[in-house]
DNA sequence: CTAAATGTTAAGCC
DNA sequence: GGGCTTAACATTTA
């Protein structure tokens, strides 16, 4: 489930929770004072990338939904015990599942650089782009990964972005002439709200390009796949299309 | 049935 | 302590 739009997809479901107040939460998440939580209203409901945040009068509730997350709402999911589990006294409840739960203490404004999320309306193009001026000789397909500089960018995005730039995933950050370093940054913010119609429409699968293909959809080689980058994760690319900027002539 | 995957974090080791 | 590697987590799909 979870890149940034998906995490967008649950914050507006989540929406209509806020201001309810808390009436009983439990879960098998460890180290969430679950004891503390009811009596206290959702003052409002955020999301940092991949981070889904419930904001509360004394503390603050991240979910990051990791690789496996998911979550109900109004309704218990079969055979699964929660990580985390709220109900209000308003009614309703929210379910999360399979996840990673921790509580943040102070303003969440503190806590997060609004910036990086490629998602949201505080992002900068221009922070991005100092980022990864500071990091030249970051490989393309680490940097659409690190979430310091695009919160929210995932896999699948990162493989899309490059092939719809051209850009082979080998390449180095410092090597992409300004123009195209510019159109990474626009991109990943661009293909993610386009990821977010498509997913909403359950049609995200079928506009894939690379992800997950075999063959190129523009010149119809076979494309490559290999597990890149200090993630070493799975990288779908184009040797023909996609372009290799590399510091080393 | 087995493997792999939209992801991060903590522990361990130089 | 930094920086890197590895394991751990745990569910669904191919």
């Amino acid at each position: 489930m979870p890149e940034g739009p998906s995490l967008v997809i649950l914050k507006e479901l989540a929406k209509p929770y806020e201001g309810r107040t808390i009436a009983k939460a439990h879960g098998n998440s460890k180290g969430i004072p679950f004891d503390e939580l009811p009596g206290q209203p959702i003052i409002s409901v955020r999301t940092w990338g991949k981070h889904f945040l419930m904001e509360l009068p004394l503390l603050s509730l991240r979910v990051h939904l990791l690789m496996f997350g998911s979550y109900r709402i109004d309704e218990e999911k079969d055979g699964a015990s929660p990580r985390l589990s709220l109900s209000f006294e308003e009614g309703g409840e929210l379910n999360f599942y399979t996840c990673s739960v921790k509580t943040i203490d102070g303003d969440l404004d503190d806590a997060y650089d609004w910036s990086a999320d490629v998602m949201a309306d505080a992002w900068k193009p221009a922070a991005a782009l100092k980022k990864l001026r500071a990091a030249p000789d970051m490989l393309v397909t680490d940097a659409l990964l690190d979430q310091t500089i695009f919160s929210g960018v995932g896999n699948i995005i990162k493989n899309e972005v490059l092939f719809r730039l051209r850009i082979h995933p080998l390449s180095t950050v410092g090597a992409l002439p300004a123009p195209k370093l510019r159109e990474l940054v626009k991109q990943a913010r661009q293909y993610s709200f386009e990821f977010l119609e498509w997913k909403k429409a359950f049609a995200l699968k079928q506009h894939w390009l690379v992800h997950t293909k075999r063959i190129c959809p523009r010149c119809n080689i076979a494309l490559h796949k290999a597990h890149l980058g200090k993630t070493q994760r799975r990288t779908f690319w184009c040797e023909r299309c996609q372009k290799r900027y590399s510091a080393v002539l």
